[in-house]
DNA sequence: CTATAAAAGGATAACCATGTCCTATTGACG
DNA sequence: CGTCAATAGGACATGGTTATCCTTTTATAG
């Protein structure tokens, strides 16, 4: 994995959120973890950053909760991460020679390169709201599943009889 | 970064062995890490995982040493990784949603695929031999700058006289 | 004003990665 | 056979991440 657990909480966290209010509606988080495996308690230190870094807003009290501070399609992956682990140093050489860098490149480090490239790009163009389409694309077919799998259940049951 | 510390250690300690050592020949610990910043004894943690992994041989007693079990082109980053992180878990979703991989997948497991597939050639086809190779490019590269560097401190000294 | 409901924040525990040191084992050499 | 030199392995320390629980703060509703 690319992703510490604490900042794939972070993502899938901001994706549920995005996924179940609209325009800027606000949602608690035993709401939000309700049906998920997201942990309650941990995800809540884990907004609180997200808050601090202004990806979310807070609101304390009755009828609180979180909201996203921005549209969902200008919070990006590479938002997120940076709010969790601190910025990205993807630019060290991929093979951990001493003092590799741009400037002062190894072959590998050249090697390494493009791939790089392409995950920053993916981390700097993919917002939360394409993670909420995804997160909705991938239930509802996780669904159609769970169906096809009842039905082939019903059958067993049907045949023995 | 998108190794562990210990994964990187092994493999700047295998390129180290692979380029120190001229067929088959082995190598004491102490020699190994003389003149780089490895660090000694958690080295030889390392490289015992590496022994029951298969990756290197090892011999105690009066003139012992490691040795790579196979020729240096033979060892792969993904054989390194595998041994220490045990199998790699690139499939999973980038993002953490659950139960995704090739047959579930996800529009985000499909869009980080390319990612993932260029991360895996490049682990499976980078071998110790090029690290190796890398690593000295790398040394004399680092010897030039370091003369630069010194013919311009003397020019500086000569230019206070 | 009071009760209630929500997030914020503090304290603490469990676990894992990293790092260090000491002893045990093994093999070579005299 | 005994000594020495190397890796193997056990014990332990440290620090960061993950996780849980409890208290505090804040806002709302009645």
């Amino acid at each position: 994995m690319i992703f510490t657990t604490t900042t794939e909480y972070a993502i899938r966290g901001l994706a549920e959120l995005a996924g179940r209010t609209t325009d800027g509606r606000s949602m608690m988080l035993d709401d939000l973890v309700a049906g998920t495996t997201l942990p309650r308690d941990f995800l809540a230190k884990v907004f609180q950053r997200l808050v601090k870094a202004g990806l979310l807003k807070s609101a304390k009290g009755r009828g609180g909760g979180f909201t996203l501070a921005r549209p969902a399609h200008e919070i990006t992956l590479k938002d997120i991460v940076e709010s969790i682990d601190g910025p990205i140093h993807l630019d060290r050489c991929a093979v951990g020679l001493d003092k590799c860098n741009d400037h002062q490149p190894c072959p590998q480090h050249d090697l390494y390169k493009p791939i790089r490239q392409r995950l920053k790009d993916y981390l700097a163009t993919t917002t939360v709201a394409d993670l909420a389409s995804s997160l909705k694309t991938k239930q509802a077919w996780m669904k159609i599943v769970e169906t096809r799998q009842e039905e082939k259940d019903n059958q067993m049951v049907a045949g023995r009889q």
